[in-house]
RNA sequence: GCAGCCGUAGCUCAACGGAUAGAGCAUCUGACUACGGAUCAGAAGGUUGGGGGUUCGAAUCCCUCCGGCUGCGCCA
């Protein structure tokens, strides 16, 4: 254990233990960074007022206890009652020294591996993705790449929207133009043009309507024929899917494709369990469920409406069949929505009507990771000049565009500038994608995610860069430096203090599907790296010994950059 | 109307109930034969929407008011 943070409060908990009572060995003692010290340990006076005493006193008796003296050159009371910590540099040297020795960078597989299932991307077959469908897909595929660094098992699901009444219109506008037409190889390259072709018809032509009515009913009552056009649909549309995925670098495969027409079969049979445990009942000629506590206009009673008085299943039914597959069939421990923060209200009557249920009673727990919305300069939802949603290809060719301005006179060839151009382009938007609290709307502005400065994908991917470069000069690979690490230089013990903290920057991600506190600490890490760049050099060091150990800083640096740019989906190209 | 989210520096965003609320941009002032200047250092910039409460301690929790966004029966 390496993670001085994590290895503070087990010092502190022992101390806990043996100063007030066994009964208080697993209280958090709430280490936090400190602008005093190292870290501080606030739980003196979070114990002070059950325990009846005064804060500096229960402080007092814990550093009476606290074993630290190999850890720790300083420990002293402060204020109220903080404990303020300081490290020792030798400890902080040799900590460093193990997590450059160590290939996961002293990242440890869990002890507790849990079964995860994300549902994450969701985007409409035989639509364009667009703009919102960014966040939801980059934002869980860093969970899930995180998430299975660590060694929790990951099952994605891609709930993509592959059912529903306009699958009757767009089968026969497929039957119309033929399924090796040009109008139908649109469906695997500009989905949007055979959708609005099909809508335009529908709108215009009753015969055409009429068709598309028909096909629904059929599609529905599983007609072979009908079936298998709608397949041929599905299939045009995933190679799009897969191009899209591909092109992101998403970790999304065919594999991981569970839309809504999977639950199909068991639709009914989710209604049925519904009713005969009580929880649904019939109204207007649907059957709902009421939950407690969901209230809407004039103090009505929201239903989750799961068949509607015409027989038929909506999204909610399909919702709920997905969890309670989740839940008992896939022994999901976590299942993990990133889906829009507008859908906070059907998640959670979907929540509590599964709970009700008693489908999530295996200990699954249900979490909704709101995605806020992509807003345009003008602070609403994005759109084009002519009011259209925009296409999420749109806003990534048009990064890589300008990332390639940016290196146009650098000399690479063609391929290596366009490498790079997507390598950067790509990274940027992803980046200002992951850094911004995933719930919090943001406002998407190309100059400021391509920016070098700030808390940018291009400024982390330069920073990486310029460490390898600085191998190159010196004619070494990465691995030739091995150190001995030492920290003299306050720059020095900065940097490899900042290093020590990465596993717990992944744990924050992982505990609340929260990508910017990685994003975060890489930028800090970066920010202490350049710190020492300009104050420590390093293949002028004044000797050998210093030399050999800045450059295993160098090392465990980049490597630490390069895997958490790579959790976060971000590349990090050798020269920019 | 009811519910959810939000309101932090001129702008874009951080801050796991902790000490003096932090970054970047923009602004101003410095540093160039440089381990990649696509850089770095520094300055200035705040009554955390208003008011009350809980707490040793509140941007954070509770109440209330103001403002914004979103959702609310057979679309997803």
């Amino acid at each position: 254990m390496s993670d001085p943070q994590l290895v503070l409060a087990a010092r502190v908990q022992a101390a806990l233990a043996a100063a007030i009572g066994q009964e208080y060995a697993n209280e958090d003692p709430l280490i936090r960074p400190s602008q005093f010290a190292d870290f501080q340990a606030n739980v003196a006076m979070a114990l002070a007022k059950r325990l009846g005493r005064k804060p500096r006193d229960v402080a007092t008796e814990i550093v009476a206890h606290l074993d630290v003296a190999d850890v720790c050159a300083d420990v002293e009371i402060s204020g109220p009652g903080f404990l303020n910590l300081t490290l020792r540099e030798d400890w902080i040297a040799a900590q460093t020294q193990a997590v450059h020795n160590d290939e996961r960078l002293g990242l440890t597989v869990t002890e507790h591996p849990q079964t995860l299932v994300v549902d994450y991307s969701a985007p409409n077959i035989a639509k364009e993705m667009l703009a919102h469908h960014i966040r939801t897909t980059i934002v869980g595929d860093a969970f899930t790449r995180s998430a299975e660094f660590l060694g929790h098992k990951v099952i994605r699901q891609n709930h993509v929207g592959d059912w529903g009444t306009q699958f009757g219109m767009l089968i026969e506008h497929l039957l119309d133009v033929g399924d090796d037409s040009p109008e139908a190889e649109q469906l695997a390259t500009e989905p949007n043009l055979f959708y609005q072709a099909a809508r335009a018809k529908f709108d215009s032509d009753d015969t055409f309507a009429e068709r598309s009515r028909q096909r629904v009913v059929r599609l529905q009552g599983g007609d072979a024929e009908t079936l298998k056009l709608w397949r041929e649909l599905v299939e045009l549309s995933k190679s799009y899917l897969g191009r899209v995925y591909q092109r992101l670098d998403v970790t999304l495969t065919d594999d991981d494709l569970a839309g809504e027409s999977m639950y199909n079969d068991m639709l009914a049979d989710v209604c049925d369990e519904l009713e005969r445990k009580g929880i649904a009942t019939m109204s207007e000629g649907a059957l709902c469920v009421f939950l407690d506590g969901f209230t809407g206009r004039e103090g009505k009673p929201v239903p989750l409406i799961i068949r509607k008085s015409d027989g038929g299943y909506g999204y909610a039914t399909t919702d709920l069949a997905a969890i309670r597959y989740r839940a008992l069939t896939l022994h999901a421990d976590r299942i993990v929505y990133v889906i829009g923060a507008p859908q906070a209200l059907h998640l959670r009557m979907v929540f509590e009507t599964a709970r009700k249920a008693g489908w999530l009673e295996g200990g699954t727990e249900a979490f909704h990771a709101a995605i806020g919305s992509v807003l345009g300069p003008d602070g609403k939802l994005m759109r084009t000049r002519s009011g259209e949603p925009i296409k999420l290809m749109t806003l990534i060719e048009e990064g890589v565009e300008r990332a390639e301005k940016v290196i146009e006179d650098r000399g690479y060839d063609d391929q290596t500038r366009k490498e790079i151009a997507a390598a950067v382009g790509i990274g940027a938007v992803k980046y200002a994608d992951l850094s911004t609290a995933r719930d919090s709307d943001y406002i998407f502005d190309l100059d400021r995610m391509l920016a070098l400065q700030g808390n940018t994908g291009p400024y982390l991917q330069y920073a990486v860069a310029r460490i390898r470069s600085i191998f190159r000069r010196a004619e070494l690979n990465v691995t030739d430096a091995t150190g001995p690490i030492v920290v003299g230089d306050p720059a020095e013990r900065a940097l490899a203090l900042q290093l020590l903290g990465f596993g717990g920057a992944i744990d924050a991600l992982l505990a609340d599907v929260a990508p910017h506190r990685l994003c975060a600490y890489i930028y800090a890490l970066a920010d202490a790296y350049t710190t020492f760049y300009e104050n420590c050099p390093v293949l002028r060091a004044p000797d050998d010994a210093t030399r050999a150990s800045r450059l295993a800083l160098c090392a465990v640096t980049m490597r630490t950059l390069v895997t958490g740019l790579a959790l976060l989906g971000v590349p990090t190209p050798e020269r920019m």
